[in-house]
RNA sequence: GCGCCUGUAGCUCAAUUGGAUAGAGCAUUUGCCUACGAAGCAAAGGGUUAGAGGUUCGAAUCCCCUCAGGCGCACCA
């Protein structure tokens, strides 16, 4: 409801400036912010301090005289009812004041809309995909897949809440060198299990799952002795591994509350000849040649350091090639723009991958990557190992089952995704007002009380009107509620979930802060006690909207 | 050596993307339960925003340099 009323006063503003300085002076787009503090209004506009230069003024001088003119433009229109006053202030801020009307509207919209609060169709069906985790598929997940997952998952459902179309998708790496080596590990252990003897083959994978997988393999695959061994072929070994692993990857992420709309393979979508018909097509255009033995792509037309090879000498593929028709079908499918969710480790990555897009004849824009920075796992003080070599890493499984999936994921979207994150387990575990999570779910878990008390003494909520709400903590509780919008729009603009985790901390404290000053039943004043009660409800809802965007729980009881 | 990211209170982080007195939590000190859930609230101390320069009405934010840390620089995936 403010985000609504603000984009029609901004627009309001931008039309009453333009009809009246429109042919002389070319005043700079009113944009309208939310002052820090409200004693500086609930909008402010810096275009009296923008325009000080061209107007040849000074800025409390042109703030004045378009205060007094936005004042009577608006007094005259329906707006009026909105807007109780305009304030200058130095330097040169327009401050404006919304009336006690606008603040009940807030709260009756809300309750015509309920569950759908804050929901917009802002993206208008824009048809984008989210792919990320995408792990290979050669180990279980470690804590920063769990990290992007928390990220990801949340991202896909703000951006669905606000009006775009969007798949969620995993990318299965199931051709390689990678999954070679995987075939090669688990054989390497079923024949030291059958009592022979052998050697990993080098970077191959040295996690006690591979064992685990091989003495499967022996008893699905009936093997008793060491002689069936080379009898079974290469393919054999990679598809159990791939099988295998991707059941778990599956199963940790539905543990995790994860759920992918699509699972792509490698192997369905870059056949030998897709990966032509792409080489072709670029070749066309003349994106690509031949440099010794090898096929190149010209990468540096778009921006890249240097050109890529797309065929080795040795004929085969680099991991490139394979990932831009991957990528060339996303496009294929109609998605106007692919967000990829990275690891910091990949960020070398970005040029090419987008190049290839441009080459592709798509936007340089039409691939955003975002990179999540890592977790710092501690516990007790001491930073838990994070080496991936010899399998040593902390899993995704571990953390989820130590802290719960309510503070794991959390946890992960509690700083930006571009700033690195120290998760401290012990924290995490903590059911006290350290712990954040439990601060949220605390104000929606006493609300659910206080509606439980209402009814006992039959207190009715009030949805309409809302005139006696007037303390500074209930006019405060209601404009967060009315910026819930906003709040999406901004995840969406800095393609991160941290704004609405920050404001749910911050909409908590405003609770807490107003129940903690003001009684909501209230015999003696059972009209104030019913906008009061609305008030808390109108909280609840949203804490509740959000608490499930980012995939958590709403625990009516704690 | 080159590129990307980061540097803000003792610690972990914010700061509406260039706005008003740089804010929270933890830790320290101190108040508030005969009370709708004290898993809560209120208050105090704590800052040359790594350092130097520049851009302008206005800089933690933008530009240049220096310092420190992380990550990446394959005919690997």
């Amino acid at each position: 409801m403010l985000s609504q009323l603000k984009i029609k006063l901004e627009s309001f503003l931008n039309k009453i400036a333009k009809d009246s300085f429109g042919n002389e002076i070319s005043l700079p787009q009113i944009e309208l912010e939310l002052p820090a503090d409200f004693i500086y209004g609930d909008f402010s506009s810096n275009v009296a301090l923008k325009s000080a230069k061209i107007m040849k003024k000074p800025p409390l001088v042109i703030a004045e005289g378009l205060a007094s003119l936005f004042s009577s433009e608006i007094k005259k229109s329906e707006l009026s009812e909105y807007i109780e006053k305009i304030e200058v202030k130095a330097p040169g801020f327009i401050n404006f004041y919304l009336s006690a009307k606008a603040a009940g509207q807030t709260i009756e919209m809300l309750f015509q809309e309920e569950e759908n609060y804050g929901k917009s169709n802002f993206g208008k069906k824009e048809k984008i995909q989210i792919e990320f985790v995408s792990a290979n598929p050669t180990g279980p997940l470690s804590v920063a897949h769990a990290r992007q997952a928390a990220v990801g998952d949340a991202l896909a459902n703000i951006l669905k809440y606000i009006g775009f179309d969007v798949t969620k998708e995993y990318y299965v790496n199931d051709e390689g060198n990678q999954i070679v080596l995987l075939g090669e590990s688990i054989k390497t252990r079923a024949i030291e299990i059958l009592g022979g003897q052998a050697n990993l083959p080098e970077n191959g994978y040295q996690g006690e799952y591979i064992k685990d997988m091989a003495q499967i393999f022996i008893s699905e695959n009936k093997i008793t002795k060491l002689e069936d061994i080379p009898s079974i072929k290469h393919e054999k070994w990679m598809q159990f591994g791939v099988k295998y692993l991707m059941d778990v990857i599956r199963k940790e992420l539905d543990d995790f509350r994860v759920h992918f709309d699509v699972w792509s393979y490698q192997s369905k979508k870059a056949t030998l000849k897709s990966i032509a018909g792409m080489v072709e097509g670029l070749r066309a255009k003349g994106f690509v040649y031949e440099h010794e033995g090898a096929v190149w792509f010209k990468s540096t037309q778009f921006g890249d350091d240097k050109d890529r090879v797309l065929r080795k000498s040795d004929g085969a593929y680099t991991y490139l090639t394979p990932d831009i028709v991957y990528h060339k079908d996303k496009f294929d499918r109609g998605f106007s723009r692919v967000f990829n969710i990275w690891g910091p480790d990949h960020h070398g990555y970005i040029p090419r991958i987008k190049a290839a897009a441009q080459a592709l004849g798509h936007d340089h824009n039409s691939i955003e990557v975002l990179i999540v920075q890592l977790a710092t796992l501690y516990k007790n003080g001491e930073v838990l190992s994070m080496s991936t070599r010899k399998g040593q890493y902390v899993s995704m499984r571990e953390v989820m089952e130590e802290v719960g999936v309510d503070a794991a994921r959390f946890f992960f979207l509690m700083r930006h995704i571009k700033a690195h994150l120290d998760f401290d387990l012990e924290l995490a575990k903590k059911e006290t007002a350290e712990n954040p999570v439990f601060y949220i779910q605390y104000a929606y878990a006493r609300i659910n009380s206080i509606n439980s008390k209402a009814e006992i003494a039959s207190f009715k909520s009030k949805q309409t009107d809302f005139c006696l709400l007037k303390e500074e903590e209930e006019l405060v509780l209601i404009k967060k509620i009315g910026f819930f919008t906003d709040i999406l729009i901004s995840c969406y603009q800095q393609l991160d979930p941290y704004p609405l985790v920050s404001y749910l901390l911050d909409l908590a404290t405003s609770f807490h802060r107003f129940y903690d000053r003001y009684k909501v039943i209230d015999e003696g004043n059972k009209e104030l006690s019913a906008e009061r009660l609305a008030l808390a409800n109108a909280t609840k809802v949203t804490l509740g909207i959000g608490l499930r965007l980012l995939g958590l729980s709403t625990p009516e009881r704690m």
